[in-house]
DNA sequence: ATGGTGAGTGAGTGAATACTCACTTGCACT
DNA sequence: AGTGCAAGTGAGTATTCACTCACTCACCAT
């Protein structure tokens, strides 16, 4: 309780890296092809002690998305702060592209992806939907845009994990760039 | 080859039974929580048959996705033969419609969710990639609709993806009404 | 010094599951 | 009658993995 420990690093800061390996590792392979050794190396930790720390790996995906959603957030809100008039469509546009630099590394985009679909588990479907009623709420309120315009944010945001998903960014064809037109500057979620 | 079986159903017809069983198991619970003996129950046959006609599970849940592309097809089809001015928009409308129609059991929405996570496995990329070109070029070129149309079209989609998912449009949330708000009329792959 | 406590692990265990194989069954053709 | 072949299965095997437990070690208060 009131040590201070020098050498060993205390639970909290192992739960930190811990949440990190699992964001990494999750975005991967997803919540069932992602066995809890995997986080635990990535962690440069033991295996036992992740499961002391987190007694299931469910409860450690869902900490991983909950910091996804988290970082996801401050992203919006360090993007927001960059327009000085208060022009809701600037800001919005502003959070688009800090969303899309922000999925630029995969990890933040694809645990939302297997996180969706690993949603038949309750736990995992209840913090996917807090997740996106936080960013909603946040986005409605931080920018004052319209309903019709906060969709359309949330809409092409889904549209860009498409895109990543299946690489089609990379692929010159017509119908690819038709899809992925412009999508800089609209994604979130 | 040119034997006409009568008591025994042949090769294809079981194929046809299992890629069908699939659908509707895969869609369950994903591609890697779902265990091949749950489609030879639901198909009414042995796993290890199951096994000899799709060699490997990568296959049969391919097979499963391919399934799912095609239905979307002919359901769009049909959704546009039921206009009869050829108003690009008014068929992407109808479109949009079918497509809601054909998700109201989720099997179909689902296996696409799935995978979608799935997409690191390479076959499986490319078979989502294949559908999507597939839904993206056949749209385009049978409504006549603008690129931007088309893209929207195929956005509000992945949105609808995200609504059943998360299970919010029978949360009556203020947030969530907005995010849900019209969707019966724009989904689309 | 010593006993208590939190940090951390090695070595399991039991269940699930992808895939195999030797086998049976029943039809079609001769 | 009997042979060949496609349809179909029961009973494995080998591996992976979530989770457990008995233990050690370093530090601290007394």
């Amino acid at each position: 309780m009131k040590h201070t420990r020098t050498n060993l690093s205390d639970a909290d800061t192992r739960r930190e890296a811990i949440v990190e390996a699992a964001l990494v590792a999750f975005a991967d392979a997803g919540f069932q092809a992602t066995p809890v050794t995997a986080v635990a190396v990535r962690a440069g930790i033991s295996q036992a002690y992740v499961f002391k720390l987190f007694p299931t790996k469910e409860e450690l995906f869902i900490a991983a998305v909950e910091r996804c959603f988290t970082r996801i957030e401050e992203t919006l809100e360090k993007s927001a702060q960059t327009v000085s008039n208060g022009d809701a469509d600037a800001i919005l546009y502003a959070m688009g592209d800090g969303y899309a630099s922000l999925i630029a590394d995969r990890s933040i985009l694809m645990i939302q992806v297997h996180a969706q679909s690993a949603s038949d588990v309750p736990a995992i479907r209840a913090t996917m939907r807090g997740g996106l009623k936080r960013i909603v709420t946040y986005v409605k309120q931080r920018t004052g845009a319209s309903d019709e315009a906060v969709q359309r944010f949330i809409a092409f945001g889904q549209l860009c994990h498409l895109i990543t998903t299946t690489d089609i960014d990379e692929l010159g064809e017509d119908w690819a760039r038709l899809v992925a037109r412009g999508i800089r500057h609209v994604p979130a979620i």
